[in-house]
DNA sequence: TTGTACGCGTTATCAC
DNA sequence: GTGATAACGCGTACAA
């Protein structure tokens, strides 16, 4: 049986209260040998407060959720090490969960984590839980959305800028003499992907180049190599691509592999995402970097002024992203 | 203000403790009209179960915690997610803590989760907290040892056969005609790392090769770079090398890189670890995995267990690494 | 300065 | 079948 403050209060031959008092520091009303009774009173009995008993009482967990795609992105890994580093400080805990992009997993998850009274929810939104996540904001319950935008909800949410970097990206290719630009993006269902082609297309429009629909795969991750096949197999095949994520860039390098195709010789490659060691492997890898770990922070912010009832702005916070040129991207003249 | 049982209870005309049956699924004494009566006014009311007051009650939170050194490394992610996994079909959510190697983190985070009441705890330790390793034991709270072994403390423990894998690919070095060969680790801490350097100086004293001092680093990862700058630059440098993790990977990459060595060609490279992309880029690295997954799995089952106090085995769970041969280890006549 | 008594939301135990 | 009532461990007025 785990001792309590009855306990303790026992042995140091006072009350309840006075140990409760003693706990949260309120020292001041209370005589040095008190003290110094609970003090060791705690020592010998090896004493440790009851969180969820104090949880019951404050309403409060310090406890935050997180509902992640999946935690096998590097991208959310390092999100998650922000909010773990920052709510440390406040020796808050988070809880880690992976609802892989289903709408039925989410909203499981945030009813359990609801359930289980955490102090606020920080998601990387499904988006098609519209109804759900209304009602949290009716209730004023903290959440924070990351990554991904939701129409219409008034959530604090901290993204990049998906389009202007695509499109920056891809204007670089273009300016590299690349001419047969292709894109390869997982299903269009959450606004990262949809706007990472939003902005493929206008870069291409604003200098007067085609937009193929042919060269535009947006197809889950298990048919991007037969779909893959099929783009490489066009009478004029890309001679540049840009994966629109790290799984997709996967696909890619594997496929590359089996056909035989060099990256940055006979495909110049960007990579939506931030990919350790894209600066390490040959060729080294063009890529567009997110500031995870800052976004990380300003969400767990955002969401820790929530908790707190402060204000808060309600516009997205976005970030901007960087773009690496490297050996990837040296322009199709690159046939050593 | 949240909706209680107590106000399902008013609306539904019944006691509160008739609530608590039907949300307990004891329907068998109950009248189907109490039934349809309490259903009803829990959707009318929007009403959700409080789990801190169960678990105040039933003193089970339904939560573990895992205390990792740094989700960081792919190996630790890897397991997080096999955890996650296997809880979520228990209803059961994850904690994650970093505890960046460092024993007072790991300290205060064990207490935290202990002291918000997590029903187990799944631990990377530092295996500089004995006196409290050994409290967890006695009062046998359920623990599992995760990746390190720590001596002389009867806790599960899931590990791979570090020294024998090591072993085997300093075995595969030799075969391929690699004559120097050294090792770079971060410090020799925990038992992981020393496990590896152990198989290798076993692989080398086998074969009758020299062990020598020079080749062996063990530093942390900031000199790492340093330590590499003397290895190369001994009269023999050596001609292939075993990277203990991934970290140290990065740094080797880095080194070679500016140095303008060329991997696989110049230097023989394993790496203990799992490094996505090891078999996609150019050279492909031969590397040591792990079956992170399915060690992760394995933790949690065990942990299950622990936690409903069924019987356990208190030996060391030992998986075997797998040595991935590629194009990093093709023998030092490779230089084209 | 310290102690009493009650509330937090749920579950378990008995009566009825 | 159903409903009081007492826990669970802690926090906090309020009384002493």
């Amino acid at each position: 049986m785990a001792i309590t403050m009855a306990d303790v209060a026992k042995r140091a031959g006072v009350s309840k209260s006075t140990v409760s008092q003693f706990l949260n520091k309120r020292y001041e009303y209370m005589s040095e040998e008190t003290r110094y009774k609970i003090r060791d009173a705690i020592k010998e009995l090896g004493y440790q407060p009851n969180y969820v008993a104090r949880s019951l009482k404050q309403k409060r967990t310090s406890m935050i959720g997180i509902i992640v795609a999946n935690i096998m992105h590097r991208f959310s890994t390092e999100v998650c090490r922000a909010l773990e580093d920052y709510f440390n400080n406040y020796d808050m805990n988070a809880i880690i969960c992976n609802a892989d992009n289903d709408p039925e997993k989410e909203r499981k998850y945030i009813e359990m984590l609801r359930a289980k009274q955490v102090d606020g929810l920080i998601i990387f939104p499904t988006g098609q839980n519209i109804e759900l996540y209304q009602e949290m904001i009716n209730a004023a319950y903290p959440v924070v959305f990351m990554d991904r935008k939701v129409k219409d909800l008034i959530v604090p949410t901290v993204v990049v800028n998906n389009k202007e970097a695509t499109k920056h990206a891809v204007e670089h290719l273009i300016k590299k003499q690349y001419t047969k630009i292709a894109i390869a993006t997982e299903e269009l269902t959450i606004s990262t992907r949809y706007e990472r082609k939003q902005g493929y297309m206008e870069a291409l429009k604003n200098n007067n180049m085609p937009v193929l629909e042919e060269y535009m795969i947006s197809t889950p991750i298990h048919l991007m190599a037969e779909e893959l096949e099929k783009l490489f197999s066009l009478e004029e095949p890309p001679t540049a691509l840009v994966a629109a994520n790290d799984l997709v860039f996967l696909e890619v390098l594997k496929f590359a592999k089996e056909n035989d195709i060099k990256i940055g010789k006979q495909l110049g490659l960007i990579v939506f995402d931030n990919i350790p060691f894209a600066n390490l492997v040959s060729p080294t890898v063009t890529t567009i970097s997110q500031p995870a770990y800052d976004m990380g922070k300003k969400a767990a912010e955002l969401l820790l002024k929530l908790i707190n009832k402060e204000e808060v702005t309600y516009k997205n916070t976005v970030y901007s992203c960087e773009l690496y040129v490297r050996e990837s991207t040296k322009g199709p003249g690159n046939f050593l």
